[in-house]
RNA sequence: GUGCCCGUAGCUCAGUUGGAUAGAGCAGCUGCCUUCUAAGCAGCAGGUCACAGGUUCGAAUCCUGUCGGGCACGCCA
C-alpha cells in the first residue's frame, strides 16, 4: 500500500462520512479523484482534486465542498495540515514520520520496491526485434529491441504476466536469397573464385562464415547439385545459423526471448488454413472487387474479383484481400494466422514493437484481432522512430549496399551494453534519437547515462566509507531497515524521500502508457536530487552523509543513501542496465 | 488525395493521461568550488506551448479547422 493509496482511502472515507451526515448531498455517484504530489513543493505533501470533481454532483462550488471535507480530514492523526487553495485543491501536509517510514519500506522491498499489481496478471505478449534471419543485429534494430525489452520488464514489474516473443519470416523470397548467397559463399569457401556478389544476392561479408561452416560440415556434397536439391537444406542451415547469430547478438545487451515463432511452421502445421476457415465461418470472407486506391495515380490498375476479408467492419478503412489474383495467399495472411495463434495461446493484450516505417500495420491487424477474439483481446503497436548514428559529431550514413553497417556488437564493444540500453531510452519512442558514440561515454552532467550511474556509484562509495565506521552486519539493508530515521527532517532530505515514494506511480503510469523512457527520465531526476544533496555537504561539512563524530546521525543518513541506491537499482533493473559501483576505472587519463 | 505521428526557451528534449506561476540539460551572463569520489555547485536571463476557434471551474494536453515537417498508403514481402 503506497502513501498515495492510503491517503486516497482516507479522503474517500471523508467523502462517505460527509455524505452520510448529510453535509454533502451527492445526486450521482462520486467521480474518481486523484491524490498526488503537487507540482510545487510549497503546496504541501499531497494534493487532491476531490472537491473540484465533486462540485458538479454536489451542486456546490469546489471551495464549498472542500470546506466541508476539511474538518473531517483534519481528524486524521497522520495529517497535520489541510489547506484549500487555487480553484479548489485540497493540499495536505503529513507527519514527517509518514515519509520516514517510506525509507524502511524501500529497504525492506529492495529491488522490488515500486512493484505494482495493476497488471492483474493479465497475459500480455510483447513481440519485439522480429528481424528476419538474413543478417546480424545492427543499429537500426537496437532501439526497438531495447524499448521492447524494457517494456517487458516494466510490465512485469507492474503485475502483468509477460511473454517475450520473436517472430520471423522464413517462408518468403528473402530466405531463398539467403540460401542462394550462402551457396555462393560455400563455393567460395571451397576455393572457387566467385568475384563480385551479383545483384539479387546479399553482399554482406558476414555470410562468408556461413559458407565456410557449411563447407566444413558437408564438404563438396552440394558442388555439382542442382538448386532444386540444395535449396531447402541450405536454406534451413542458413536460417538456423542466422538465428543463432541474432540470439548471440541480443544476448550481448541482455535480451532473451521466451518464444520464437516462425512463419513456415504456421503454414506447415495448418494454422494459416485454419485461421482462414474461422474467418470464413464467421461470414467475414467474400469475393468482391476493390476500388482503386484514391489519390494515387495507378497506371496498371485493373479491377478484379478477389477473396476479401471484411475488415472494414472492425474499423479498417477498406476490406483487405487475403488471396492474390493467382489464388496464392496474400502477404498479410501469415501475419493474420500468427495473431490467431497468439489469441489461441490466451493473450489478452498483444504489443508489437515496430519502426515508424511500418505505418499502416496497426490499422490492418487490429480488425484481425477483434474478429478472432470477438473484440475481447487487444492489439497495440508501439512505434519507434529512427536512430541517427554520429561519430565525432559527424552523422554516419548507413547503407546495407555499401556494407557500411554499424552492428550491435560494435556498439556494445565501444560503449558497453548498459550505456547502449540506457541511451536508447532517453527519448520518447516517437521522436528521432541521435546516438553519438562520443557523447554516450562522455563523463559530464549532460550525459544521462553517466549522471545516473555516477549517482549510484556515489552511493556505493559512501556506503564503502561507512563500512570503515560500522561493522558490516550493521549496515546491511536488513539492519538499516531497523534504524531510527526520525533524524531525517531537512526539507531537502524529505523531498528526496517524497520523490522516491513516487517510484511506484511512475512504474504504473509508464506501464499503462507503454512508455518505458519515463523510467530513464525518472532516474535522471532522482540522480539530480541526490547529487544536489551531496553537494550541500561540500559547502557545509555538517550536512555530509558521514559525520565522523556523530555515529547516530551518520547511521541515519546512511540509511537514506541505501534507499537511494536501492531505488536507482530498481530503476536500472527495469531498463536492463547493470548498476556500476565505481566509475573511476573508466575515466580517461588526462593528458599531462 | 487519405491515415498516423510530430511542432514547447537560441539548440536538444521532458511535461505524472485535464490541474495551481509550463520544466530540465546545453549554449549565454553572474558568483562560488578543488572535494565524504574528481569529472562541478548556486543563481540570473531566456516562452503568443506553430496558428485560429471550441469544449469547462481549469487546456501544452481533449475536439474542429489551417500552416509546416516526418512516415505510411495496391493483389509488392
Amino acid at each position: 500500500m503506497t502513501i498515495f493509496k492510503t491517503i486516497h482511502a482516507v479522503v474517500s472515507t471523508a467523502v462517505d462520512e460527509a455524505a452520510k451526515s448529510g453535509a454533502l448531498v451527492l445526486n450521482a455517484a462520486a467521480p474518481t479523484f486523484v491524490v498526488e504530489p503537487p507540482r510545487e513543493a510549497a503546496h504541501g505533501d499531497l494534493a487532491t482534486n476531490v472537491a473540484m470533481v465533486l462540485a458538479k454532483v454536489a451542486g456546490k462550488p469546489p471551495c464549498a465542498v472542500a470546506e466541508i471535507l476539511k474538518p473531517l480530514l483534519e481528524q486524521n492523526p497522520d495529517i497535520t495540515g489541510v489547506e484549500i487553495a487555487g480553484p479548489g485543491f485540497i493540499n495536505l501536509k503529513l507527519q514527517p514520520k509518514i515519509w520516514q517510514q517510506e525509507i524502511q519500506e524501500i529497504l525492506k522491498s529492495g529491488i522490488h520496491y515500486g512493484d505494482s499489481t495493476i497488471g492483474n496478471r493479465l497475459k500480455v505478449n510483447v513481440e519485439y526485434v522480429s528481424a528476419n534471419p538474413t543478417g546480424p543485429m545492427h543499429a537500426g534494430h537496437v532501439r526497438g529491441a531495447v524499448i521492447g525489452d524494457t517494456l517487458t520488464h516494466l510490465l512485469a514489474k507492474a503485475g502483468y504476466d509477460v511473454t517475450r516473443e520473436y517472430y520471423f519470416n522464413d517462408a518468403g523470397t528473402q530466405v531463398d536469397v539467403l540460401a542462394r548467397t550462402t551457396y555462393l559463399r560455400y563455393r567460395e569457401a571451397l576455393g572457387e573464385n566467385i568475384g563480385e556478389i551479383p545483384d539479387g544476392f546479399y553482399p554482406g561479408e558476414y555470410l562468408k562464415d556461413v559458407g565456410v561452416t557449411l563447407a566444413q560440415r558437408d564438404g563438396k556434397k552440394w558442388m555439382d547439385k542442382d538448386e532444386s536439391e540444395w535449396l531447402v537444406p541450405i536454406r534451413n542451415f542458413a536460417v538456423d545459423y542466422m538465428m543463432r547469430m541474432i540470439r548471440d547478438d541480443l544476448d550481448l545487451i541482455g535480451i532473451k526471448h521466451d518464444v520464437f515463432t516462425n512463419e513456415r511452421e504456421l503454414i506447415e502445421n495448418g494454422t494459416l488454413e485454419k485461421a482462414f476457415k474461422i474467418l470464413e465461418d464467421k461470414g467475414l470472407i467474400y469475393v468482391g472487387t476493390l476500388p482503386p486506391p484514391k489519390g494515387k495515380v495507378m497506371e496498371d490498375w485493373e479491377p478484379a474479383p478477389l477473396t476479401l476479408f471484411r475488415s472494414s467492419k472492425f474499423g479498417d478503412s477498406t476490406d483487405r484481400p487475403l488471396k492474390k489474383r493467382d489464388g496464392n495467399w496474400a502477404y498479410i495472411m501469415p501475419d493474420i494466422a500468427y495473431h490467431y495463434n497468439k489469441i489461441q495461446r490466451g493473450f489478452m493484450l498483444m504489443i508489437n514493437m515496430l519502426g515508424t516505417d511500418h505505418g499502416g500495420y496497426l490499422e490492418r491487424m487490429r480488425p484481425v484481432v477483434a474478429a478472432f477474439s470477438d473484440d475481447k483481446a487487444h492489439l497495440n503497436v508501439v512505434y519507434n522512430n529512427i536512430v541517427k548514428i554520429f561519430k565525432n559529431g559527424e552523422p554516419v550514413k548507413l547503407s546495407k549496399r555499401s556494407g557500411n553497417l554499424i552492428t550491435l556488437r560494435e556498439m556494445v564493444e565501444q560503449v558497453g551494453a548498459g550505456a547502449v540500453r540506457f541511451f536508447m531510452l532517453t527519448r520518447d519512442p516517437k521522436s528521432p534519437l541521435d546516438f553519438d558514440f562520443a557523447k554516450v561515454v562522455e563523463q559530464t552532467r549532460d550525459n544521462p547515462v553517466f549522471y545516473v550511474q555516477y549517482a549510484h556509484a556515489r552511493c556505493c562509495s559512501i556506503l564503502r566509507h561507512a563500512s570503515e565506521i560500522f561493522p558490516v552486519n550493521e549496515i546491511t539493508a536488513e539492519a538499516l531497515a531497523k534504524t531510527d530515521v526520525s533524524g531525517i527532517t531537512s526539507p531537502d532530505e524529505l523531498l528526496l524521500i517524497k520523490f522516491m515514494a513516487n517510484w511506484s506511480r511512475v512504474v504504473e503510469a509508464a506501464a499503462t502508457a507503454q512508455e518505458p523512457h519515463r523510467i530513464a527520465f525518472y532516474l535522471m531526476e532522482l540522480a539530480a536530487l541526490f547529487h544536489g544533496l551531496w553537494h550541500k555537504g561540500n559547502d557545509n561539512a555538517s550536512l555530509r552523509f558521514i559525520v565522523p563524530d556523530d555515529k547516530n546521525l551518520t547511521r541515519t543518513r546512511i540509511t537514506l543513501i541505501k534507499a537511494v541506491q536501492t531505488v536507482i537499482q530498481s530503476g536500472l533493473a527495469v531498463m536492463g542496465c547493470p548498476p556500476l559501483e565505481e566509475l573511476r576505472n573508466e575515466r580517461p587519463e588526462e593528458a599531462a
